[in-house]
DNA sequence: GCAAGAATAATCGTATACGATAAGGACATT
DNA sequence: AATGTCCTTATCGTATACGATTATTCTTGC
């Protein structure tokens, strides 16, 4: 069966995010209009325009006249996000304390425990996915699905960053900081709770290796570095 | 001169922004890719690409097999970019706060007499344009790129809620809001700006109409008024 | 005279076709 | 042998063409 369905625009969108997000696609990889439209059984036309989409979204990147590649985002760019991170989501987490009610104690806690059941499994995909839906799960306490959003792009783009920038060895969110974070929600006190965001967005920049040059992008040395020098 | 150049999709895509922006587009009315195209001397090839990105920043409203139409946000989406507005923009304001100098200070400043300066002239397009670009001044004491855009993406859909409900008397926001969140920022208070910001923006909604119906979509009889009543 | 249905017209969505631009390779030159 | 230039090829960007769906108008019956 080649093709079942014609699929719709937003399902194309949602299935090459997931690929990035996934990291199923690197970074610097490229996208190929007429390869993705065989991929999804589509002309172009409809590819293009979800690629602009992603663009925006700051997940893709377009060069004229040369195509489009998923994106790899600068260090400048990568701080950028953070910090941005840190202004809204201090709004967030002051507005979802004042707003928390018991049942979203335990909905957070729940997020938190499948992120470390994921994790523990080994299935660190899973578990990197986990630990961005935890932001979103926590703006939708506001009950405010603008805000959601905004944050889903906001987490978006720093799983780009993660999957350029992160350590080898680095197993991912500091492990301790989700939990922290809800206790300091469940307290009540919205100043501490702020403070402890504003620390652990920092946590997970510090974790990060911007010192260096970005990961190589997938280009020729290391893809065919199986191969050995033959010349 | 009926086409000097190709004019580029960024063009495009403000140049139909702003026409909606400014209120010379109303909401409801209707965006036909062909007529697009024509008045900007592309096919609709090129028009498609820019309405569905109006329609991602919802400022556009694509109804299937139908066409685009100027967004007009429901009661509930107006509320809810409000609140996220008020969410966000704390974060936004704590941070102006704690990042702001003297120079920022009389740059928002300057804003604000600008804006009146427009306001008493009677312009209330511009005053009206300029007391959202007051927003993204705010956002830009921060030197984060990423939450003027944010800020920007709100403040836009916040201005079509406006244009949308606002009362016929109204002349738009609160006078001295703008001044007032300046001095609590020079202040240095953090808390007061926060709480400033909050009830600046909620005064901004309580001075709309929610309670009737969205202001008339200008269809046919509204439109051609003029001619009176033929038949 | 009015309402319901059918035919026409207009517009949207998608695919295909074509010109333009950049990448990759062959050949000539130094 | 290495480098620079030209040519071929592949891919992008845009326009045009066509099928599908909806709005409108005209006709017909009540």
């Amino acid at each position: 069966m080649p093709d079942s369905k014609p699929m719709t625009d937003d399902e194309i969108h949602r299935e090459i995010l997931e690929a990035i997000l996934d990291g199923r696609l690197a970074p610097g990889e490229k996208l190929g209009q007429d390869e993705l439209g065989k991929v999804f059984g589509v002309s172009k036309t409809r590819i293009r325009p979800v690629l602009h989409r992603l663009t925006d979204q700051k997940i893709v990147t377009i060069e004229p006249m040369r195509g489009a590649f998923v994106a790899r985002p600068s260090v400048e760019e990568a701080r950028a996000v953070n910090a941005a991170r840190q202004i809204v989501e201090e709004g967030v987490i002051r507005a979802a304390t004042r707003a928390a009610q018991p049942k979203h104690i335990t909905q957070l806690r729940e997020a938190v425990a499948e992120e470390q059941r994921a994790r523990s499994r080994g299935d660190t995909g899973q578990a990197h996915r986990m630990t961005g839906e935890f932001h979103c799960e926590l703006a939708r306490v506001t009950g405010n699905d603008v805000v959601v959003e905004l944050v889903r792009e906001l987490v978006s783009r720093d799983s780009l960053v993660v999957a350029l920038y992160q350590r080898p060895a680095s197993s991912g969110c500091s492990l301790g900081g989700h939990a922290d974070l809800i206790d300091k929600i469940a307290s009540g006190d919205e100043d501490a709770a702020a403070h402890a965001m504003r620390h652990h967005l920092q946590d997970v920049m510090a974790s990060l290796d911007l010192g260096g040059e970005a990961r190589k992008a997938p280009s020729l040395a290391a893809a065919f570095s199986h191969l050995g020098n033959r010349r």
